[in-house]
DNA sequence: CGGTACGTTGAGTCATATCAACCATAGTGG
DNA sequence: CCACTATGGTTGATATGACTCAACGTACCG
């Protein structure tokens, strides 16, 4: 009956990060979560939720990487945002009381924290501070979707691209040799940015032509971020 | 020293409305409300706030019509979304305590309250279904970005300006000669849809030859709201 | 060894942006 | 009352960024 091979993670490592939401909580909210939430592990490309479904919780990620997207009208993928350790997803839904908008899929194997609805509802009506920090969280979110709506309504492909790796560095980080701590295929690249796939390809490649970045496979490493910063007209 | 011809109103109105935020209220947090904020005026194309400022409190629309946008990196505007009676602005930037992201600039003559950042906060703290309501409203907005983030990275141009229409329509209404009952340059709708002036202008008239719209100056009539959805593909 | 998913490149097309000229309207000031 | 100016709307010509389609290469997997 040994289904898992790691030991459930007790929550109080995400209620002690800093940047999660759960620094709020008392000693006895964290143990409640401890209690009520359900472990899970999902292999690449495995699905944590559809758009349309009716969501029973939320997910608070412990391991590993997940896609947040939408489906468009042709079937095409926008990616919307990528959730990493410490970040929870689904909260959008259980909160508005709308079916889930986007649907959420593997990109690194990954552990997650399944936190029913009720808990995140109980918590925002008994923790003045939690349900401060969460409307902060959604806030903020708010704002960068305003800026992502602006620079695809305005920016070219190319811009875009540039500022989408920015980003992602920012987000994931490089390792020790400069390369992206992330790794996308070219569709999915393309489904951040709002483009076609040949279109990304080409512009990589213009890229490390320009000897801003260097390609392995869907390796990228970093090699001039600022020649990047600089053609995403990121700043000013 | 009678600055005002109109009487302030009390926020009683906005309490009561269903759909507005003030609903969850006690009698003394609308009181409070009422001894604390301060009513303006604002005429068309005056501006509430600018991106990047500091914002020390948000705003209620008591009447009038808002644009909230954002401006890109060669100073074109990307409008955001409108704000009619009922909405509040601003709050985003309070609640996340960061700077303004966008600008709000008035569409339509306004009477706004301006309610100091201190009382959002402490209605926040003291008043969890207030919190919780106010979570609903920033979830939901993130939804409809999401969906717009979708839309502008997936779309034609043709497609966005049918949807965008039918979206004015739904949130604005139609007079009784089904009229769109809000009125806009072609470069504010050009900035909602993300487009060039020139391709708006266009698009109308080719919406006007298939009967869809008729054109008088900026009022448009919605003559086929079907052929508009079908062209926006809204729906499946 | 075939199959499937991903990556790459080239050629052709089209939607949309850009540039430029022009018209209409309304407000301003002499 | 009339230039004068500003703002917005329209149209045409032209340029081009980006998409589509198609073919082919590559790599991993059972």
């Amino acid at each position: 009956m040994k289904q898992y091979e790691v030991p459930i993670p007790f929550c109080d490592k995400c209620s002690m990060e800093t940047g999660a939401i759960f620094r709020h909580l008392t000693r006895d909210e964290v143990d409640m979560i401890n209690f009520e939430k359900e472990f899970r592990q999902y292999k690449r490309g495995e699905i944590l939720y559809n758009e349309g479904n009716r969501i029973s919780g939320f997910y608070c990620v412990n391991k590993g990487i997940i896609k947040v997207f939408k489906t468009g009208f042709d079937g095409k993928e926008q990616i919307i945002r990528f959730a990493k350790p410490g970040d929870i997803i689904a909260y959008r839904s259980v909160l508005s009381n709308e079916s889930a908008c986007t649907s959420a899929k593997v990109i690194e194997d990954c552990q997650v924290c399944f936190i029913p609805s009720e808990i995140l509802i109980k918590l925002v009506k008994t923790n003045s501070s939690f349900a401060h920090e969460l409307l902060k969280l959604a806030c903020h979110e708010l704002g960068e979707a305003n800026s992502f709506i602006t620079d695809i309504a305005q920016k070219t492909v190319r811009e875009r691209l540039a500022e989408i790796i920015i980003l992602l560095v920012n987000d994931f980080g490089l390792d020790e040799q400069n390369f992206l701590q992330i790794s996308l295929t070219r569709e999915e690249l393309a489904n951040i940015v709002g483009t076609a796939t040949e279109s990304v390809i080409r512009l990589l490649s213009e890229f490390k032509s320009d000897k801003l970045v260097e390609l392995n496979g869907r390796k990228i490493r970093i090699l001039n971020k600022k020649g990047l910063e600089k053609i995403s007209n990121v700043f000013s």
